[in-house]
DNA sequence: CCGACTCTGTCAACTTGCCGACATTCTTCC
DNA sequence: GGAAGAATGTCGGCAAGTTGACAGAGTCGG
């Protein structure tokens, strides 16, 4: 990819965007990129920090796992989004697996070279200190999920926050959550199993809220989930 | 309290150690004191931010909490912790309650004010992005444990982290948690009931593990906690 | 030292969600 | 079009934790 194409590609990422261009164009030309194969892990919790992360295309798939195989998926990143920030700024090893999801294309910044930038160009703090504060506000509301809401709930409120990242609103108005999505893979979002998912969707979908497809999910009545949400709480 | 004592009390927390001299004499001209009588609210989840706060004296007690009066005891600080940073930061409103629990004294650092000492000493954002990623990294091991231990291990790991925290080894090697702490207010912590929590209790002392008191707890072996935390893991 | 209050232990009935098993259905790839 | 594999629906037994109730024990202030 020539520089001009990066250049394009980081302003138009949702976390840049407010970027003045002289500074997304210092961005670009620290930037590497990398290919992975579907499947490929970039990193695991544990490792050192090698570079901030910005995906171009295919997905990424943030998780934590244990020894005996069960695992957590934290996060799904798609084009436009930067991740592994946090190792970054604090030194310290990966929070979590990445792993991509499909064949993947990714910039990489490397760690050196951007501190060098951070201290040259002090003006993009306060940028990365909003991303950093956004993940955090979104781990303290999945937390109180946890602690607050039945798991009816807690899945109703994940797929609206699916949908708001991957929906793709249809002709009648609802709105399709463009991943394929299995229900197994919606349980280990939640914690819980398969089978539960399976029941509880099937609740949803009698009541016409949603409907399902085999390996996606169809919102009908986005309004529906949020009362549910918020009648729960 | 005077200038020279401020300066003082700032330097010696554990947050702002190795900032220069210089720095923390910026920050201690910022400062305004604050007191808080016993259960006073010092912010709401949603209050817009006003600062960022410090700890002289006395307890603040983090939460959420639900209409229905349900409360989850997010964080507890303690003298020396500076709290407050997020809502400071991202500029949206706060993320949770803030209560005093006995008479406090805080230092407040108007938004401000705070605003135009970073952008004159940007020396000080790596600082506090230090201070994000470590909270951070809190919730995401809060988040794994809710997700892969059971509430036994929960309990252990929260215990430890306690000791840690307000630990004070006594003469026979063991740990005394300084802190008044009703096995409710544990519950509160873990989002699971009082009668769980005691008979969780109960079976670790069975087990010669911890002493319970009265309204605390003594950690007689710390290393029986690590094993069952890391063997559930 | 006594009464009020707080904290703890315990029980039974109930709810939620897990797990294993098995049958079905849908998709994909030859 | 026909496997093979992936995803889903469903059931019953089981484990963990909740809720409400009540009794007993510890603490504190007058």
């Amino acid at each position: 990819m020539s520089t001009p194409e990066l250049h394009q590609a980081i302003a138009a990422s949702e976390w840049f965007r407010e970027l003045p261009a002289e500074l997304v164009g210092q961005l670009a030309a620290l930037a590497q990129q990398r290919h992975l194969a579907d499947g490929a892990l970039l990193f695991a919790k544990g490792d050192a920090a090698d570079g901030l992360y910005g995906l171009l295309s295919g997905r990424v798939r943030i998780s934590a796992t244990t020894r005996d195989g069960r695992d957590l998926l934290v996060n799904l990143f798609e084009p436009g989004d930067w991740f592994g920030e946090i190792s970054m700024f604090d030194g310290l090893p990966r929070t979590h697996d990445a792993r991509a999801v499909g064949a993947s294309e990714l910039l990489l910044i490397p760690r050196a070279r951007f501190h060098a930038l951070l201290a040259a160009q002090p003006v993009l703090y306060p940028h990365f200190m909003r991303m950093l504060c956004r993940k955090l506000r979104r781990s303290f509301a999945w937390i109180e999920y946890i602690a607050f809401l039945p798991m009816s709930a807690r899945l109703a409120a994940r797929l609206l926050e699916l949908a708001q990242d991957y929906g793709e609103t249809q002709a009648d108005g609802s709105v399709l959550i463009a991943l394929h999505l299995p229900q197994e893979e919606l349980g280990r979002m939640l914690s819980v199993s398969r089978q539960t998912v399976s029941k509880e969707l099937n609740a949803l979908e009698a009541r016409g809220w949603i409907r399902l497809d085999y390996g996606r999910v169809l919102i009908r009545q986005p309004e529906a989930l949020e009362a549910l949400v918020r009648g729960a709480a």
